[in-house]
DNA sequence: ATGAAAGCGCTAACAT
DNA sequence: ATGTTAGCGCTTTCAT
């Protein structure tokens, strides 16, 4: 239509103030000063008037550089979300934008398709650099390549994939392990149980790591673990829980797995926390729970913030540092689900 | 770098193959189906084998397409995460990637400064429409207008502007409301208050006109409102509880007034749902409240495929049809802070 | 069935 | 202090 006529460019601006394009470029850029007072005011004037707006896709095959991140997280959690947010506050004065695509939480069969659709989409419009979640450990060499191979940064958060040597920013899960033990431990529970997951391979692992090197530092405390993939999860907490010595202190690697425990726990009649304690470790919350979960923060502000830290020096700097790796220290936010062992042993029912 | 010179465009494969790069263009583009099948055979082969990925931004510059959706939404929250989580299913599908930017919840100071500042760069990097919640009911025309004068579709969901008229997607509200308080009084309530907001202007009015319509229309059933923003709230609703007839049923605009209502009368020593029954609205908990609130599902993914699908349908056929409205129902959820009232008044502590 | 040429809106040498 | 010229990587007439 009309519109698609009138759109101004720098070239309506060029004729208008009667000078050539590259005058408008150079002062528009603010580069070169040596322009007249009265040339600049007028161009700037013109812009203004005319609401002339730069075409950035021009700017950035031009220049190759778009001031766009590239961003692929798991499906919406609040945890992604939260760690996306941050990316965003701290991009936003720098005038960097994101793109955005979402992966499976894990590898299935269409991921590869999912995946690599969007990585294309990514590099297909010359984003500066990459800020990713991998849905699994292995395997996506190939994609990974498509980022490597043209020299865009790639900065990974959350979970670290084996086989790739990139930055990295994630939750210090030994640690988090480590602090449920101690916790636990000092409000006097010995007999632990651990709730892990084989499948969210290392958050997992490492959360179990922690937690058991604890207990084998701390006299006569001991414990067990269930993985949730295993054929029947809640025979096999039953099970623990109908011994003579059974647990009494319960950290499972993530909140929803928590929750599925103490729903199970509620049902046989055990009470939380007067016989069992429940850790969580994530902060998600359900909102059909009706215990408030004591668990750990994972700090997605601070994971967010500190890759869109990295993010940018990567693009200012190029890969002139080594890969940089971090860990950010969870926090236990103690809430209603954790108390000390009950006195007697009135767990065997 | 190297890198730069290595860089495969159309021209690298055109030469590889003898060939015009008009041919490659065609070719990779499936344009002008009359070409020689090994022709077409060695560009595919060519382009496959040196890793040619397009340019996105200069394709998007040639055709005024790019297939890029600037999506503008307030800071993350649940709600707001699973609506964009929706909105990229339905993207993905049809090779459309987002541009996400986030606003502040509501107006502020600074919302001119960030709300422009995103809407400037999606526009400036030419998405083909534009998605957003608008952080304020007014006055911000001008912006708008930046869309409006560039003929980019514009789609707004979960908050109307009074003073724009283009498609919408978001919350019935009214219903919402009007659920609400037919669900209390089936459980017998018939003292009801109704806990808002007068900033979150509209979404607040309307949960509240449905609720009140259903009130004048029972027999005997009469409710009050608060405004959270009043100065004392919690004065406020607990001199509501002690009066002869007080409230047995409180619905609340939104969960986290809701919570903040939970604990007031949990300390005051109200049992809920004993003595008082709660309805939040949003489902959002925040994982510190001991209930399991009972509150409203918003179905952010059926607004998010709906502002999805509109925006595509914009972006095909143009403004050739009339301005969406769409209202999706919320459904209520039903969890632990309702029942039916108690059976002597024994309110008045 | 393929090529030549112009141009999209802009940047960046290289002038003067 | 400003203009000229060549291109960036591609699409799109218009030819043949």
């Amino acid at each position: 239509m009309a519109a698609y006529r009138e759109r101004v460019t720098m070239k309506t601006i060029a004729e208008e103030a009667g000078v050539t394009l590259t005058t408008v470029s150079r002062i528009l850029n603010h580069k070169g000063g040596k322009y007249a007072k009265d040339t600049k005011e007028k161009i700037f004037e013109i812009a203004e008037r005319l609401k002339y707006r730069p075409n950035a896709l021009v700017h950035g095959m031009q220049t190759g550089r778009t001031n766009t991140a590239g961003i692929m997280i798991p499906v919406s959690t609040p945890f992604y979300s939260q760690v996306v947010t941050a990316i965003h506050h701290t991009f936003l004065s720098n005038d960097v934008i994101m793109l955005l695509g979402w992966n499976p939480l894990r590898a299935d069969q269409r991921k590869e398709t999912t995946e690599r659709k969007i990585i294309h989409q990514l590099v297909d419009r010359r984003v500066d650099g990459v800020i990713l979640r991998p849905s699994s450990e292995a395997f996506e060499r190939s994609y990974f390549e498509e980022i490597w191979e043209r020299d865009i940064p790639l900065i990974l958060f959350d979970r670290e994939m084996s086989n790739v040597s990139t930055d990295f920013v994630g939750t210090d899960d030994v640690v988090g392990g480590r602090l449920a033990a101690e916790y636990l431990i000092s409000l006097g529970h010995r007999e632990l149980l651990f709730v892990g997951s084989s499948e969210r391979v290392s958050t997992s692992r490492h959360r179990e790591d922690g937690f058991r090197n604890v207990l084998s530092e701390t006299a006569n405390a001991c414990g067990q673990s269930l993985d949730i993939n295993q054929s029947d999860l809640n025979a096999a907490v039953l099970h623990l829980m109908k011994q003579d010595r059974c647990p009494t202190g319960i950290f499972c690697y993530n909140d929803s797995t928590a929750e599925r425990v103490a729903s199970l726990l509620t049902e046989e009649g055990f009470s939380i926390p007067g016989d069992v304690s429940l850790l969580g470790f994530g902060n998600e919350p359900s909102g059909s729970c009706p215990f408030a979960l004591t668990t750990f923060d994972q700090h997605p502000d601070l994971i967010g913030q500190t890759a869109a830290k990295i993010y940018l020096e990567r693009i200012e700097k190029g890969s002139q540092n080594g890969v940089r790796y971090e860990r950010i220290t969870p926090d236990i936010l103690i809430r209603a689900t954790s108390a000390p062992p009950p006195n007697e042993a009135r767990c065997s029912k």
